[in-house]
DNA sequence: CGTCCGCGTCAAGATGTCGTCAAGAGCCAG
DNA sequence: CTGGCTCTTGACGACATCTTGACGCGGACG
């Protein structure tokens, strides 16, 4: 899911922006000033940046520095001023987007949306790799070791991201059946047998002890390396 | 040198245009109306377009449309209005900003380097060669492995880019609809099916079992060389 | 030693998706 | 006005995927 950083020192526009972003999909993190705002860009690299240049703590051309810095993502910046000055200022200081308040939302999430169609994709899912396959989440490509390309379906996909996402670490079964079928499905132990144990036909040697999709019997499942 | 196509019905705000422009450096082509922009731009490809919304000939989003089918150059849009569905109208069709007039100069330059400063600079994907078929994007052109020319619509051209430039990655189905026909199409797979269909039988030597334009099931489509 | 529960396996029916075709609408050029 | 090109839309069969139920196995527990 797109990741949104809302950065907004006032507290009701701050709420208001996530919000609406949330409506739309949008998986949100908020920081009320400069020093959060690259705290958490750092933490989780967000695809996207709404930042207010208004921010009691630090300049706003050096938060913008800051963040290209680290990320190619794209930056709108919303401020109350409408000076020529300032647009050009914060963008030639690495901004993608101008916007002076008051602003209309839909007007700011068709400029989100713009600025993310260029974007290259933030490449937060690399490839991963262990002795008997090769798995390209973003790419979705599946090869073994032995460079035998193998086919898995949307359900099994989605199954093989959450483990991989939480690579060693055990992921409850009902962590799994919500992320992929839903909360409704939290029970359905079924589907999980079922879609592992196909999972590990197509990706380990040896199915029937395998190697790095591990059940943690009345537990969970864990993926490891 | 940097190529901006102006497209601007006013002769004053036109030359004022190109003169500002070629003070920079750049190299400005101009045109009039639609008919012209879409012309000019087929024969000299640009590297940003800066587009007038109020032309006599021609609705604007269709313009936008229209140069997005053959160019994946950003567009700036000019525009007396101001009001928000116009600005989120030519966004989501395919601009890339929207700055309502009177404008200063100075902004505009400024959004002008922003947007090319994203942009993948026009001739890094010239052309795409296969076993089966070649494709100049730059240029528009398309030959079987025979040398046979294949005349391509525009939207086909447009779903083809966008697959081209994700060559080996797998693009969801919702990614092309929202790229080729906007936002709000995101659930019309069925033009999906009825375009790479079009793609395959003009481009595949046997449609029937493609070899470069490969359906992901319940996921999306992949171009792979 | 026997029962019960969770897990892996398998198979079959239900569901959904894809490719294909064709008809209609909109648009431009002659 | 007419004809051609393109885009949209609906319908259909073929096929892959998902869901669901049944069965056997093994370990835990009484």
């Amino acid at each position: 899911m797109t990741t949104i950083l809302v950065v907004e020192d006032e507290r009701g526009l701050r709420q208001a922006l996530a919000i609406n972003l949330r409506r739309r999909e949008y998986n949100v993190i908020t920081a009320a000033n400069g020093a959060a705002a690259l705290a958490a860009a750092g933490e989780q690299p967000p695809d996207a940046v709404i930042l207010d240049l208004g921010l009691p703590d630090m300049d706003g051309a050096d938060i913008i520095r800051g963040l290209r810095g680290w990320t190619g993502a794209p930056i709108l910046v919303l401020s109350a001023r409408s000076g020529q000055t300032d647009k050009v200022l914060a963008l030639d200081a690495g901004a993608d987007d101008y916007v002076t308040k008051p602003f209309g939302m839909d007007e700011l999430l068709a400029r989100l949306r713009a600025a993310l169609r260029r974007a290259p994709a933030a490449e937060d899912q690399p490839i991963v790799e262990t002795a008997a396959f090769t798995i390209d989440l973003a790419g979705k490509r599946a090869h073994l070791a032995d460079h035998a390309a193998v086919h898995l379906t949307p359900t099994e996909w989605h199954v093989l991201e959450v483990l991989l996402r939480n690579e060693g670490k055990l992921v409850p079964q009902r962590q799994l059946l919500q992320e992929v079928w839903g909360p409704a499905y939290d029970t359905e132990t079924n589907y999980l047998r079922v879609y592992l144990a196909q999972l590990r036909r197509k990706l380990e040697p040896d199915p029937a002890q395998p190697r790095h999709l591990i059940t943690e019997p009345g537990l969970g499942y864990r993926f490891s390396r």
